[in-house]
DNA sequence: CTGTTAGCGCCTTCAG
DNA sequence: CTGAAGGCGCTAACAG
């Protein structure tokens, strides 16, 4: 797997860049001087500074910023982002408002992917963390704490997003998850509904749990228990989200009201309802109407076939502020030792 | 917009990392030795590398992978990629693929956006060669080929993604767009439409100029001209899109099919007509029909509330294939001197 | 204003 | 098997 450096892409080739030694030759200045002209020049005779510019220029030199990091104190510039799934257009979202204010401070994001693999996530981490990162932004995968400890860590400040770990020091920013579900579920009931289905994560991930949560207080608070045959979790992609909605729908006694916990759990539930739509127009049979509930919005939230209401929030929003409270920590204006927890709003859109 | 090194965040703060210096000491050995049990411990004593290794783990050291490849020849295990939104589903399933294929050799990414500006192209593209990326990918801004020339990157390969740069030496990985465009205007005009829209990018963005050139050709084969005053170039995002077509649909004569160039043009040209569609029937005037051709799928397309055709492809595997196609180069595997280009082949998808 | 010295953290090289 | 010397590319710190 390893790939030898000699070998250089198309015509040319590529010989060692050159550096500041070799500027310095070529230009008849100690290395120092060099170095000074990069970094602005002051301190050097103007006739001299435009010299070794000119050659700088002619050479095609450019600094080694690694190098040059790694003597001032080893700031690498990177910021690790860690990602459940890029092709989940919320964690797009989330990685656009992160690379926006990132890029503010003149920083890079290192992108990984954990694909809901935590033992992926622990290399991923320990790679990033060899890298230099100076913070870390994690969309957390699994429940131990451990890995997030600020010994593991090695100090370098991390920020879980949308997601968090029960025992962690690591600030965090999520979604009201529990308000969200529950005012949902509150909606359904109070349309009449009494047989509401639940389409969502796993309990062991934070979102999955409290949204769940939420459901179930809202049933109970009218003397109410979901039954578990309504309920199914799990789901990370719109296929299995389809086919559970398809299980739903399949019951002897289906449930005329849905709630998805997620995005992804949406849009299989709209897939399978529209399926059966459309199977039942054909054969002049009765069509079936479910009343769908989703979290996260996604493009095309207002033209679903299926009528819809969402709780809504805005990805790249929370992204943004997850980057915002990584440099407070950073920059050393946020120097609280316990750890730091934004829970942004959520709203409640209809589409007819 | 620097940010002092020396705070760090959450309790604890951040003390500077130990070293194979520190960890010698702590063993009563060699930084050498250490190196040496770090890089797998090849000619260690057993009983000494045990030592070190539980030293290691006690003090919770790990190596500086920065200091380590500025000493082994400067291979920073870096990848630039460069795409101009990741909002856009399109690049983030571009983004998917890259990421894939560059983790599976131990490598990263780092992520930029360019946002369509050419001049922060610039910038990045400097940046990053700056921080010693092995090789780039990127989604290129603008028309100027210089910045891509093989000086001005010292070197280091470059693979373009969907987009071409005429004059560039660069390897690239394009859609065939002419015929994608092509078949399907063919298939409008066959179907007896005769003012068909055209709704894309700018013509100094390749797949814009290629698609409307594909476009064109479909008319002249027929002998046929498209009216200046159905064609509208430039929309980056769904709201302008939107607006477009509805200009086009205010036309006096307005086209009884449109072609959208791109994802952004097919959504926005989807909300116009349903728009339209929505208010029709509320005052039960005639409900317009448009003809709707689409350039790159998107999630919902197959449950779009308009009727649609859709030239379709992969972007993640057109991600996996840039990715592939530079380490072609980086392994020394691909040696040809000239730039090598890839055409992905689309096809045409009806969705009722 | 300019150069010299030294060292960031690590590893290649060579000598034991 | 182990260590000492030296240097990757760059720049603080100090001397002139």
């Amino acid at each position: 797997m390893t790939i030898p450096a000699s070998a250089a892409g198309g015509a040319g080739g590529r010989r060692s860049a050159p550096t500041v030694k070799d500027i310095a030759r070529a230009a008849n200045v100690s290395p120092m001087t060099v170095s000074r002209v990069l970094s602005g020049g002051n301190n050097v005779r103007p006739q001299v500074r435009e010299h070794v510019e000119r050659v700088i220029a002619e050479v095609g030199y450019r600094r080694n910023e690694n190098a040059r990091r790694l003597r001032q104190g080893n700031r690498s510039g990177l910021v690790g982002v860690l990602i459940t799934n890029i092709g989940n257009p919320y964690y797009a979202g989330m990685l656009q408002g992160v690379e926006e204010v990132v890029a503010k401070t003149g920083r890079r994001i290192m992108v990984g992917v954990t694909n809901e693999d935590e033992q992926l996530e622990r290399q991923l981490l320990s790679d990033f963390l060899g890298r230099q990162v100076e913070g870390l932004i994690v969309v957390p995968v699994g429940e131990d704490p451990d890995r997030f400890s600020i010994e593991s860590l090695a100090g370098v400040p991390l920020v879980l997003a949308s997601r968090s770990i029960a025992g962690t020091s690591a600030d965090a920013v999520l979604l009201d998850d529990v308000r969200g579900a529950l005012e949902a579920t509150e909606r359904m009931l109070a349309e009449g509904h009494r047989r509401v289905g639940f389409l969502g994560n796993q309990v062991s991930v934070s979102t999955g749990r409290r949204r769940l949560e939420g459901f179930r207080l809202a049933h109970r608070r009218l003397g109410l228990e979901p039954p578990d045959e309504l309920i199914r979790l799990g789901q990370q992609d719109v296929t299995s989200a389809e086919q559970a909605m398809d299980s739903l729908l399949d019951l002897a006694d289906p449930p005329t009201a849905v709630f998805a916990a997620n995005n992804r759990n949406t849009v299989g539930a709209i897939r399978a309802i529209s399926k059966r739509r459309t199977a039942a127009r054909a054969r002049h049979g009765v069509v079936p109407t479910v009343r769908l509930f989703g979290f996260d919005s996604f493009e095309f939230a207002d033209m679903s076939p299926v009528p819809l209401s969402i709780v809504d929030h805005d990805p790249t929003e929370l992204g943004r502020i997850a980057a915002q409270m990584l440099f407070d920590r950073l920059s050393g204006e946020d120097t609280r030792p316990g750890p730091r927890l934004i829970e942004l709003p959520v709203h409640l859109v209809d589409f007819a």
